[in-house]
RNA sequence: UCCUCGGUAGCUCAAUUGGUAGAGCGAGCGGCUGUUAACCGCUAGGUUCGGGGUUCAAGUCCCUGCCGAGGAGCCA
């Protein structure tokens, strides 16, 4: 009797007779004895036949077998040190499910551009593989972390009636003749789940139009945005390193072979400790000022007090710490129209953002609202957005206004950190960008 | 949108000053009883991205179009 088993699960089943269900990954064959690299989503397991043992027949038939042809395969499970993994099967029986007749990918080096055409075929291989699992893991984290700390998953919608952060990079779409944007952030409809139950979040794909081209930014991408009721800057920032050390550990705990795949130094990985550093936007000018006098030859680190930082000066700001860093009270000028200003510097809001090691730069961007109706409404006119647009908005001040603090977290660029790879569309299985949709 | 680079076999790339279109991998055939991206031998495989131009001669130089990559700005 044939038992059905995972290439996970072979610690329990070492002497038995099993069947495995999979794809062959690849072969190698030396004169009468054949070894079948074979996966089943779960792992690799190398399967042995001998010619003597298994007839000329079968022999013949699995090696003329093409890469990914499907298959089920058959045989007792033993450890073996030689075998990839640990274990190996010595097959008695292979039953040939679909073939594959020139595969197109192959051992060997591809380019980005061939790879990402065959991206639905790209996901079988040993590092997409790794990384999508760490998605995985990255999300169960953060729900079950959430969940734990008593927050309500409360999604919000993806088609809108209009910009929440203005601007002019929404995707349109017709909605029965009338216009609709997809959603840039759930965050103003988090606020209302937050009045609501107050610990929220929202966790789903975000919008955006923006004609980048560079290895951080999707058009399409996932942002997990908690918001909570009564709660200020200086909670929201320790939400959020919590549960970026939280997840992180995780991922450490329960991920440790995918990252070995990936080559992640884990040792980076294993610095990711609270308290992270927090600093002001002002100190930031600090830095970069100082940098600029230190390094008076180098291009692109040019930097005027009150604007926005680059992804160079968010590198140049990041270098010195060894774990992420909050970085506070920015300009109110760069900034959206609902953070709340500082009650010590009006000129300042109360928002942060968390900047990644390494280099990886932003990957939270949060803050506490504005909670007043007439000051929100004075910013909503400031702003030049339609008034009528954010009257709902405007009732949650309307009508029993509190404190909030919430921040997005981009899933991809914390993935791309936490696996150490290089670009954003490695991190999300079918990734949407400017000049990518396909497949 | 701007800057830089690229497009040659199914894939990754090479081709000297403008002078016969090449290799590795993959595929096919053959060999090998412990392989680890196995190895060894043979074979097939090309509208050099499209269009125009210069030249005795263009993969190579010029113009133009298309496609892609890296970066900038913008952002998570």
């Amino acid at each position: 009797m044939k038992k059905r088993v995972y290439i996970a699960d072979f610690s329990d089943h070492v002497g038995e007779e099993i069947e495995v269900a999979g794809w062959l990954y690849n072969q190698r064959s030396s004169g009468k004895i054949l070894f079948l690299l074979v996966r089943d989503g779960t792992g690799i397991v190398q399967a042995v036949m001998s010619k003597k043992e298994v007839g000329d027949e079968l022999f013949e038939q699995a090696k003329a077998l093409g890469q990914e042809s499907s298959l089920i395969v058959s045989g007792a499970l033993r450890k073996d040190d030689r075998a990839p993994g640990g274990y190996e099967m010595w097959v008695s029986g292979i039953e040939i499910v679909g073939t594959s007749i020139d595969y197109p990918i192959s051992p060997k080096e591809h380019g980005t551009t061939f790879l990402m055409d065959h991206r639905h075929l790209w996901l079988r291989s040993k590092r997409q593989h790794a990384i999508l699992r760490i998605r995985h893991e990255v999300i169960a984290g953060f729900r079950d972390f959430l969940n734990g700390r008593g927050f309500i998953n409360l999604d919000t919608p993806i088609f809108t009636p209009n910009a929440a952060e203005g601007s002019t990079t929404l995707f349109e779409t017709d909605y029965f003749n009338a216009k609709a944007y997809l959603a840039q952030t759930g965050q103003l409809y988090a606020e209302a789940g937050a009045k609501a139950h107050g610990k929220v979040y929202c966790f789903g794909p975000t919008f955006r139009a923006e004609k980048s081209k560079t290895r951080r930014h999707l058009t399409e991408f996932w942002m997990l945005e908690p918001e909570v009721a009564y709660m200020d800057l200086e909670g929201d920032m320790e939400l959020a390193e919590d549960m970026i050390e939280d997840v992180v550990s995780r991922v450490l705990d329960r991920r440790a072979e995918e990252l070995k795949l990936l080559e992640r130094d884990i040792g980076k990985l294993e610095n990711i400790k609270t308290p992270f550093p927090r600093i002001t936007y002002e100190k930031c000018c600090d830095i970069l000022e100082k940098y600029k006098t230190e390094h008076p030859d180098e291009d692109g680190v040019e930097f005027e007090r009150g604007e926005d930082f680059g992804a160079r000066h968010e590198s140049i700001i990041a270098e010195s710490y060894d774990r992420p860093l909050m970085v506070h009270r920015f300009p109110a000028e760069i900034k959206a129209f609902y953070m709340k200003r500082a009650p010590e510097d009006e000129s300042k809001v109360l928002g942060f953002d968390m900047l990644a090691p390494e280099g990886y730069g932003e990957i939270i961007g949060g803050s506490q609202r504005e909670d007043d109706y007439d000051t929100l409404l004075k910013r909503i006119n400031e702003h030049n957005l339609p008034v009528e647009a954010f009257q709902w908005y405007l009732d949650l001040r309307r009508y029993g206004t509190t404190s909030s603090a919430g921040f997005g977290l981009g899933l991809e660029r914390t993935i791309t950190w936490i696996c150490g790879i290089h670009h954003l569309r490695e991190a999300i299985p079918f990734p949407r960008m400017m000049y990518r949709l396909n497949p």
